[in-house]
DNA sequence: CGAGTTTGACCGGCGC
DNA sequence: GCGCCGGTCAAACTCG
């Protein structure tokens, strides 16, 4: 692994400038000897960023990659009987006699704040709860929604936690949505930036999507006070750059 | 006041 | 036929 992985710190972007002119220059020469250093500087800092980014994506394709491909070599979980009492919730409820997996079904998996108790799962579109319940396999409620978003959309969504991870929100969607998605070019996932999650038989996570990973790295990144301090002084410099009208 | 949520009642399928 | 269970309904309630 990265150390930047084990390291959230060495992730922070260093935009600081570089040396200042000296003390004896007009202050007017000042300002714009420091905006046209800082601006320059802030460009290949940005350069740099993006090449940086690029790699970090590359990385965590390959991490996808290897998690496929070991999620592949998992021997699947034995189908619970009847009888059984599981107190897994992550799976479909025991419809009886009815089919197996329901058809048109997905199911997602979604990091969430345990203070968080009200089972939402921003995916993009707009959900109405209809009922709730507690059953038999999970201490959890199970929420029961509706796709409002279209008064003839026949999406339902099923979100419940699961019983061995409180933290973790399985939310089940059944049938296909008969409408756009809701506007909006970026949807969230548990406050997450992400894709709207794949419609699809069985389960399915789009390798390109794993919102464990991508919640981790935003934690990393928020955390991180140099960072913050970075992106603060940088929307400040834009700003007073944007206010002071530049000299021709 | 309208839209959304809560929650107890009800329904229907299935095992015994 | 009865009871269990998941799913749904709908009245009451909450909130902006």
């Amino acid at each position: 692994m990265d150390s930047r992985w084990a390291n959230p710190s060495s992730l922070s972007l260093d935009l600081g400038v570089g040396p200042l002119p000296s003390p004896g220059q007009a202050s007017r020469e000042r300002e714009v000897f420091l905006a046209s250093t800082r601006f320059g500087d802030i460009e290949a800092k940005l350069n740099q960023i993006s090449e940086e980014n690029k790699r970090l994506s590359e990385m965590v394709s390959n991490m996808l990659t290897d998690y496929v491909a070991l999620s592949g070599g998992v021997p699947a979980l034995p189908k619970r009987k009847r009888i059984e009492t599981s107190t897994s919730g992550d799976e479909e409820p025991c419809k009886r006699g009815r089919a197996y997996p329901p058809p048109n079904t997905s199911k997602a998996y979604v990091r969430f704040d345990p203070k968080n108790t009200g089972l939402v799962v921003k995916d993009g579109y707009q959900w109405r709860k209809y009922g709730q319940k507690v059953t038999r396999d999970n201490p959890f409620p199970r929420a029961y929604f509706r796709c409002s978003f279209a008064p003839s959309c026949p999406v339902k969504k099923k979100v419940q936690r699961s019983a061995e991870d409180g933290s973790i929100l399985v939310a089940t969607y059944e049938g296909e949505h008969n409408h756009k998605h809701l506007p909006q070019d970026e949807v969230y996932v548990g406050g997450i930036p992400c894709r709207p999650l794949q419609q699809g038989f069985g389960e399915q996570e789009s390798p390109g999507f794993h919102p464990i990973l991508v919640e981790q790295m935003v934690s990393w990144l928020t955390k991180d006070p140099s960072f913050k301090a970075t992106i603060v002084a940088t929307i400040s410099d834009r700003l007073l750059l944007q206010q002071a009208p530049v000299p021709n």
